[in-house]
DNA sequence: ATGGCACATGTTATATCGTAACACAAACAC
DNA sequence: GTGTTTGTGTTACGATATAACATGTGCCAT
């Protein structure tokens, strides 16, 4: 009952039913909303849903945003298993919307800082809080 | 009782015991890590520590380490006052080590993107975790 | 097959982080 | 003085996350 290679395969019962939770949200969410999406699942304590989160996080399916203690599904084709890429998150303050992105530059960039300081990354969080630009549009009525 | 234009100038009561007591702490603290230093001189809710602390990050004095729900003292003369900059963290989880830097190839590279994006950003967040050169020099043993 | 192992699960209790709501005091503007 | 802003103090609570312990389930080496 393992296997993961495809995306949402052969998760566990729980995984599979936050892997849902998360992957039917247009935003991100917080555990304890995900819990409360699928108690009529049989989820009933914060640990199930804490479990199956570190290992989603794990195979790469559900990124976590430090900045909202909160997690999102995977939006990235390129995420594609737990590859370490330099992920970027926009965090849209006015309407709640995150967009995922991987940028060479910004890899780059990354990389070069890292070597330079000799500092060796196991995990990097970049988010961007701010405004979007359909939300821009919205404003300026 | 506020000017602040030197660094930690003017600040009032709570605000100056919080800051001490993160200028004095070598790594970043927490909210109740601050409380209990500063407790015997007369704080006692976290509710002092937490406001104080918005204050002083406002004022670009302090930072704060999502990645850790933490705090920390500004290492970084070029963040004098509140003037946005993109500014990076390194923190190491062996020694809890945090270094603050901003670099104009890492500035520019988000710039771009925002703007790429169409994204107003009103704050970054950037922080790579894992092992300092000193950690690791000392780990090749 | 059976005992051992790895892994997922279930449950209770607790730790840690952060804020709402209300009251009071000091500084300042007019 | 009176109103306004800002900092403070206190209680209670909400939100986020983990410790500790017990159970179940598939796998597989002996
Ligand atoms: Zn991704
Ligand atoms: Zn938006
Ligand atoms: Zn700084
Ligand atoms: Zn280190």
């Amino acid at each position: 009952m393992t296997k993961r290679t495809d995306i949402g395969a052969d998760l566990t019962k729980n995984q599979s039913l936050v892997m849902s939770a998360l992957a039917g949200s247009k935003g991100p969410m917080s555990a304890y909303s995900i819990l409360d999406e699928i108690r009529s699942d049989g989820v009933r304590a914060p640990l199930q849903v804490y479990r199956a989160l570190d290992k989603l996080v794990e195979f790469g399916l559900v990124h976590r945003l430090e900045s909202l203690n909160a997690f999102v599904a995977c939006q990235h084709p390129a995420c594609d298993g737990r590859k370490e890429k330099t992920v970027l998150f926009t965090i849209c303050e006015t309407c709640g919307g995150v967009q995922e992105l991987v940028k060479d530059r910004l890899s780059k960039a990354i990389e070069g800082l890292a070597r330079e300081l000799e500092f060796s990354p196991s995990k990097s969080t970049i988010e961007l809080r701010g405004m979007c630009s359909a939300c821009k549009t919205a404003t300026e009525n």
